[in-house]
DNA sequence: TCGTGCCGTATTTTT
DNA sequence: TACGGCACGA
């Protein structure tokens, strides 16, 4: 039984074996946390400890499956079912459905996502007849969920001179009344979004000390994952359900500390010792994920760092190769360098796709990674982004669910009140919003009401919008026999949504139709699982609320071997044998917008921090020197966090001391030309292969292809061949209005045609040479 | 009321 | 590039 005790280290074993009291266990990046975590609930439970009395939070609903997988294995399927193990939101959800009538909400409140939110705010800011340029409704969200994160409520907001005063500087003197308008408008509508999930809970411990008293009781042992990603709100939750045992353990890395933007306060962690009496720390410090080098090397960068906690990570492990560095011409290129190299990889090392991961900082960069991939048939899975969930169509059905659940829900009202179009109009929807607003009613019960209130609504448009109450009354009561499966079957068929679509017969409308489909299988599915569930009931709010809270890492994709596109963030806590960090460019990363504080810099590293820290093997980072952003081509720089990798951990494939040398050739174009040949990469006995400068009688033969006063050769001019030998490096610059090409050496006998057509290259051309292979 | 098409602007990261 | 908002015409 308590074998598993020997698969621990001591450093693991110990804060394993503490039953009771305050702990915090200082984990560094890749030394068995998780494990920690685990076993420490299934020691607990060995103990004696009723599941039922344990709590454990987690970053991702995934990590709490896995986890509760795993000890099950340990103790038992059924023992481990009574364990309240899961997010933040999703835990905190499910206790507020049950006590939600103290709160005045509906048990089956709405979530709303952000989009939801967003929207709303939209509106509000629109029925208010402000300025939209200046109350830009994106930065008015995160202004309000910062407030929400921080316990701020609209009253409180009212009473803070300092934050009104904040607001009105930055010409948003009415932003209290959006917060308060959004607010009521929520409330009205049985809605909740993601802040409230966690606000609503501090209100329900905070105002009602029974309520308090028995969770307090119940929840005897509470573990917390990823405690430096914790925000004020969730520490006072923890806080205040932790208060009376005080049998806490919380588990994290200060180096991993990477969700400030969205409210998570390092200092939870750091000041954990003062918080609880007799706090017993922990450190982990050993890792076993990565070779020595990787270690080392995320080492070498987090000693940057000023604010952090005293920590050394080591391994004993091999020292593994070196972290290869790239320089790439364009997005496009970096995609094909990494589908190349993975390809290569793959073959070299028998991997598999699913041992590769590309991480990069923002969305945007997946689509030249994706190009790329396809090309090569590489298959892969993008992780993030727009999830499944938030897809048009999808969202349309969900609306109507949503609406069938909680007919208050506004948002979903509006989105599907006209989808498929029924004639109900902008101008009927700012109607009825009015008057909802003017009896504090929601929408839908004014539709209800239609005939007793004296609306400018002509009775064509009346009837319409009876019928759309009516359908929804009539899912309203099949709902209360079918089960969510075939009410949401009935829903796509009965609302006209599957026909709109199918009319529509381009591709993106059957792509549309497949994946409510796929929407429709996995409502079967979570129907059929939930059966088999202890605290489920495979209802329909239960459903909603899953898909609400779903995050992309929870979608389990059955067992396809796939390389893992995702961002950063997303990849925190996952491993992967390689890894490539692409973008590794100022001003993507570290963001341009991250870059104003020096605590906003170390967040930035301590992101790169992590990136690194996902590999198991080998890790690459690749740059462009000019990458399309905003649409188009602009210059970019090697990031700094590159040189603040010490030189012993890292190769150049390419020679650094001809930086100035800007190739700019896309590869792709050369078609089978082999690589090798002018693709320049940095021999293994570490020796740069001599430069090139270009012969006076190359550059007289371009210049003489587009010479500066006419900066616009079309393309259907085939031009001159230039012939170009082995190793010829052919620099062409200031023509136009600045640096336009340069060649570097393509294979021996190759004859090369300049052909020049549109693009952008730099800032300041917005034409630009190709190369093409002729035999 | 609805559909189309153009223009302008936005891009950090997510529960 | 890519999407959303808006204006215009049917």
């Amino acid at each position: 039984m308590e074998s598993y005790l020997a698969e621990l280290n001591d450093a693991q074993r110990a804060p394993v074996l503490q039953k009771d009291g305050a702990m915090i266990v200082i984990a560094g990046a890749g030394s068995g946390k998780t494990r920690v975590l685990t076993y420490r609930i299934a020691y607990l439970m060995s103990k004696g400890v009723d599941a039922f009395n344990i709590l454990s939070l987690t970053f991702t609903n995934k990590a709490a499956r896995e986890m509760k997988k795993r000890i099950a294995q340990i103790v038992g399927n059924s023992e481990a079912k009574n364990l309240w193990m899961g997010t933040f939101h999703s835990i905190f959800a499910k206790m507020l459905r049950f006590e939600a009538d103290k709160l005045g909400y509906p048990s089956n409140f709405t979530i709303y996502d952000t989009q939801d939110s967003q929207r709303l705010i939209s509106a509000i800011i629109k029925e208010m007849g402000l300025d939209k340029d200046v109350y830009k409704y994106k930065q008015v969200y995160s202004r309000i969920s910062s407030y929400k994160n921080s316990l701020v409520t609209v009253k409180a907001y009212f009473q803070d001179p300092e934050l009104m005063e904040a607001d009105a500087m930055s010409k948003k003197p009415r932003l209290g009344e959006i917060y308060k308008n959004y607010v009521d408008r929520c409330f009205k509508a049985g809605a909740m979004d993601f802040d409230d999930l966690l606000l609503k809970t501090n209100e329900l411990l905070n105002r009602f000390p029974e309520v308090l008293q028995k969770y307090q009781n119940r929840f005897k042992y509470i573990l917390v994952d990823e405690y430096q990603d914790t925000n004020h709100s969730q520490y006072l939750i923890v806080k205040a359900l932790s208060d009376k045992f005080q049998n806490i353990c919380v588990v994290g890395d200060d180096a991993q500390s990477i969700y400030a933007f969205r409210g998570a306060n390092i200092n939870n962690i750091l000041n954990f010792q003062k918080d609880y009496d007799n706090v017993q720390m922990y450190r982990l410090e050993q890792n076993y994920r990565s070779t020595r080098n990787i270690v080392e090397a995320a080492n070498s960068i987090i000693e940057k760092n000023k604010t952090k906690l005293d920590k050394v990570v080591w391994t004993a492990n091999d020292e593994g190769p070196k972290i290869v560095v790239n320089r790439l011409l364009t997005d496009g290129e970096e995609g094909r360098f990494v589908a190349g190299s993975i390809f290569e990889n793959r073959m070299e090392h028998q991997m598999n796709n699913g041992d590769f991961a590309i991480l990069y900082r923002t969305n945007a960069q997946s689509r030249a990674m994706e190009d790329a991939l396809r090309k090569k048939d590489i298959p892969y899975r993008i992780y993030g982004g727009l999830s499944f969930y938030q897809r048009k169509e999808i969202k349309d059905v969900l609306s109507y669910l949503r609406l069938v659940i909680n007919p208050k829900d506004e948002e979903a009202l509006k989105r599907v009140v006209n989808y498929p179009a029924r004639g109900i109009g902008q101008t009927t929807i700012d109607r009825l919003t009015i008057a909802a607003n003017h009896y504090g009613r929601s929408i839908f019960e004014v539709i209800e009401n239609i005939d007793k209130i004296d609306l400018k609504i002509n009775s064509g448009t009346r009837n319409k919008l009876t019928n759309f109450a009516n359908m929804i009354k009539s899912f309203q009561i099949m709902n209360e026999t079918a089960d969510a499966f075939m009410l949401a079957e009935t829903v796509a068929k009965k609302t006209g949504l599957l026909q709109e679509l199918k009319k529509d017969g381009t591709p993106e409308g059957i792509a549309r139709i497949e994946n409510i489909e796929e929407l429709l299988n996995g409502i079967r599915d979570f129907v059929e699982g939930q059966k088999e569930l202890a605290d489920a009931t495979g209802s329909l709010t239960e459903f909603l609320e899953d898909v609400a809270l779903a995050t992309d890492m929870d979608k389990d994709t059955g067992d396809e071997d796939r390389v893992a596109l995702m961002t950063i963030h997303l990849a925190k806590g996952l491993e992967f044998p390689y890894v490539y960090i692409v973008g590794m460019e100022e001003d993507l990363f570290p963001s341009a917008m991250s870059m104003n504080t020096r605590s906003e810099l170390e967040e930035e590293r301590r992101l790169f921090y992590v990136a690194l820290t996902r590999a198991e093997k080998k890790a690459y980072l690749t740059y462009t020197q000019s990458r399309y952003r905003w649409g188009k081509l602009v210059d970019a720089e090697p990031s700094r966090f590159i040189e603040e990798i010490d030189d012993k951990f890292k190769d150049y494939m390419i020679p650094q001391d001809d930086y100035k040398y800007k190739p700019l050739i896309d590869t792709d174009i050369f078609g089978e030309v082999d690589k090798s040949k002018f693709r320049q990469t940095k021999p293994s006995n570490g020796t740069p292969p001599p430069s090139h400068k270009p012969t006076d009688e190359q550059l007289r033969k371009l210049r003489k292809l587009r010479p500066a006063s006419s900066p616009s050769i079309s393309n259907s001019d085939p031009s001159e061949v230039v012939k170009l030998q082995e190793g010829d490096r052919v620099e062409h610059m200031r023509f136009g209005k600045g640096t336009v090409l340069k060649i570097e050496g393509i294979g021996q006998d190759k004859k090369a045609e300049i052909d020049f057509e549109t693009g952008g290259i730099k800032k300041l051309l917005l034409k630009f040479a190709k190369l093409k292979v002729l035999d």
